[in-house]
DNA sequence: TTAGGGTTAG
């Protein structure tokens, strides 16, 4: 009686509420009654833990959560682990960490629940460093680490991209025989995949005797997330073919998978899937099909999916508005853009750099602006690198150099290799060349070892004749021992796609194939292409040039759409990396003499190229 | 009590 005496002093002394003589759960649960503050701190009742656990169930908030915890301590019940359990359980979910770690602190007894409520609290509202810590404490008492709280340690380490703890985590599900958990061991599959070490993850995902949906899931999306989105699209062939039943989170994952790779057909059999197993377009299902279709290239299916979308959020319109953006059609996207304001929906920081790129993509230079301090001003978004990248795009695509640099010296925020990129790029359509080796001097700091920027200032030198410079950026790049990563592209023919490296020699059509682009050089350089050699880097002659240009990726693929498809269907092109300049006019050139659309994914952004012109409002 | 899902610059 004593000790729940001072439970009832310490509970009144904290500022809890103190709280009403309940007969019910239900009544316990009626908040009109739980918020009625009694004078008296009432005789303690025992009471049937059950009451207390069903009211804890019905808790909406964590004003009643506080006081059945009052309520538990003065009848004495939170000596029952069940009940404590339940009440530490409760605080974690509504992420009230300070009073869940109070409570559990507190408890005389814990078990096996108490620790993996405790450290899956923390883990799940963020707190790893609680989370890990309040989990080598579970160690040292020398508790068994079980299969419930294991999966939250190795989210900690997911999340935190911490491979060096996660390995260590792997060793202790070793030594106590639980890699056999399938909730262990999807957790330790999706950890590697996240952390990028694609095969750790593989093998284990390879020796799991009874995979379960959520592991292929994770398997699946490790393969998208780490840049190979065909594999994980054969993996879910796989899983199909091995009588695996996927469900929503799966065909979301998959659908995403399809929006990395690119492929038409694909998305096309995905969405077929998903329609003849009656999955319901909600909200995150239905976004991420329009990033497919548009990633893909069609931005009207992706317009057909959110106009039979029943609930849209601000990721959805923001979705949307990025699908115009990626296809150039910066006047739709601004449409879009209204509607979601006239339907109520509040625009994020996402929704700002969907539009932002949309205006610089279209060459929608004033709209940008406008729309750069309509964020500022009316919505009190906050600008990060992000936008200013594109605010520095859309100034340097209109050839406004200084006002992009002015505005990249004023941010407040730390300038990255994006934001430099895009200044540099601009300077490489403009021909700035001071600006351009500011610039490019600020990347090779930031990002030594990549060869891509040694490859664009070097064609910035060559653009402006200066051969020394070309040379030294060589001899850079071969004493840091960097090379261009080759750039590969993939064509779409009916539902199969070709890569082709360059010069590429392995498909069997390959004579075929530079036949006809030698056939095409003459006809097009009558009708006025000229080979801009500024994008071989080689100091070769310029006749040895000349065939080099010849040989870029894109420009096989071209080749072997023409062959391979007749009846003028548009020729599907998906590049890896950038597209070269050159290959760009090749394009114009070539969908004006064959009288064919040629549409090229380059990055996520798209070029239509029909009868000479290009939809993009690029500068090339 | 436990694992997996959607929009974003260059």
């Amino acid at each position: 009686m004593l000790k729940l005496k001072s439970q009832a002093f310490l509970i009144r002394n904290h500022g809890m509420p103190r709280f009403p003589k309940f007969t019910s759960a239900a009544a316990l649960a009626d908040t009109t009654i739980t918020q009625t503050l009694i004078q008296e701190v009432p005789q303690p009742r025992i009471q049937p833990p059950g009451l207390f656990i069903t009211a804890l169930q019905s808790s909406r908030n964590i004003f009643h959560i506080r006081q059945v915890h009052a309520q538990v301590a003065v009848n004495g019940i939170l000596q029952n682990l069940t009940v404590a359990n339940k009440l530490l359980y409760m605080y974690a979910q509504h992420k009230v960490l300070g009073d869940a770690y109070a409570l559990f602190s507190g408890m005389v007894e814990k078990n096996a629940v108490s620790w993996s409520v405790m450290v899956g609290g923390f883990v799940k509202g963020g707190d790893f460093a609680n989370g890990f810590r309040t989990f080598r404490e579970l160690i040292r008492c020398g508790m068994p680490p079980d299969n419930y709280t294991l999966p939250f340690v190795i989210r900690a380490c997911r999340d935190l991209m911490d491979l060096k703890i996660g390995r260590l985590v792997h060793d202790i599900v070793l030594k106590h025989g639980l890699l056999s958990d399938n909730f262990v061991c999807a957790a330790l599959v999706d950890m590697y995949a996240k952390c990028r070490v694609i095969d750790d993850a593989r093998q284990l995902f390879d020796n799991m005797p009874n995979r379960d949906i959520v592991t292929w899931t994770v398997m699946i999306g490790g393969f998208a997330e780490c840049r190979n989105a065909s594999e994980s699209l054969v993996l879910f062939d796989r899983m199909i073919d091995e009588g695996a039943v996927p469900d929503k989170v799966t065909m979301v994952t998959v659908v995403n998978a399809c929006a990395k790779f690119g492929a038409m057909h694909k998305a096309r059999l995905v969405h077929d899937y998903i329609r003849r197993n009656k999955f319901y377009l909600d909200v995150i299902l239905g976004t991420a099909m329009i990033d497919m279709y548009a990633k893909c290239g069609c931005v009207d299916s992706a317009r057909e999916i959110f106009d039979r979308m029943q609930v849209r959020n601000v990721r959805t319109w923001s979705a949307l508005i990025a699908s115009y953006g990626y296809h150039g059609r910066g006047k739709e996207a601004l449409e879009i853009f209204e509607m979601m304001l006239s339907s109520g929906v509040l625009p994020n920081a996402v929704t700002f750099i969907s539009l932002l790129y949309a205006c610089s993509h279209a060459g929608l230079t004033e709209e940008g602006l406008r729309f750069f301090s309509l964020m500022l001003d009316e919505y009190a978004v906050r600008a990060d690198v992000k936008h200013y990248t594109c605010m520095v795009d859309l100034l340097g695509r209109a050839g406004k150099l200084d006002e992009a640099l002015k505005l990249a010296e004023s941010m407040a925020v730390e300038k990255d290799e994006g934001l430099w990129s895009a200044l540099l790029g601009a300077c490489r359509v403009h021909g700035n060349l001071d600006l351009a080796e500011k610039a490019a001097s600020s990347l090779l700091e930031l990002q030594p070892e990549n060869p891509g920027h040694y490859v664009l200032l070097s064609n910035i030198y060559a653009r402006a004749g200066r051969w020394k410079e070309v040379a030294k950026m060589r001899n850079l790049m071969t004493r840091r021992r960097l090379k261009k990563i080759p750039g590969y592209t993939w064509i779409e023919i009916d539902d199969k796609n070709y890569q082709f490296g360059v010069a590429d020699r392995t498909h069997p059509q390959s004579e075929n194939i530079y036949a006809m682009l030698k056939s095409l050089s003459h006809k097009l350089e009558l009708a006025g292409y000229v080979p801009d050699t500024n994008f071989v880097l080689h100091d070769v002659d310029e006749e040895v040039k000349v065939d080099m240009l010849y040989t870029h990726s894109e420009k096989l693929a071209i080749a072997f759409g023409l062959i391979a498809t007749s009846d003028g269907t548009p020729i599907r092109i998906t590049k890896n990396l950038r597209v070269c300049g050159d290959c760009h006019t090749f394009s114009k050139f070539v969908s004006a003499i064959t009288n064919r659309e040629i549409i090229v994914r380059d990055a996520n952004r798209f070029h239509l190229f029909r009868e000479g012109t290009c939809s993009c409002g690029d500068y090339w």
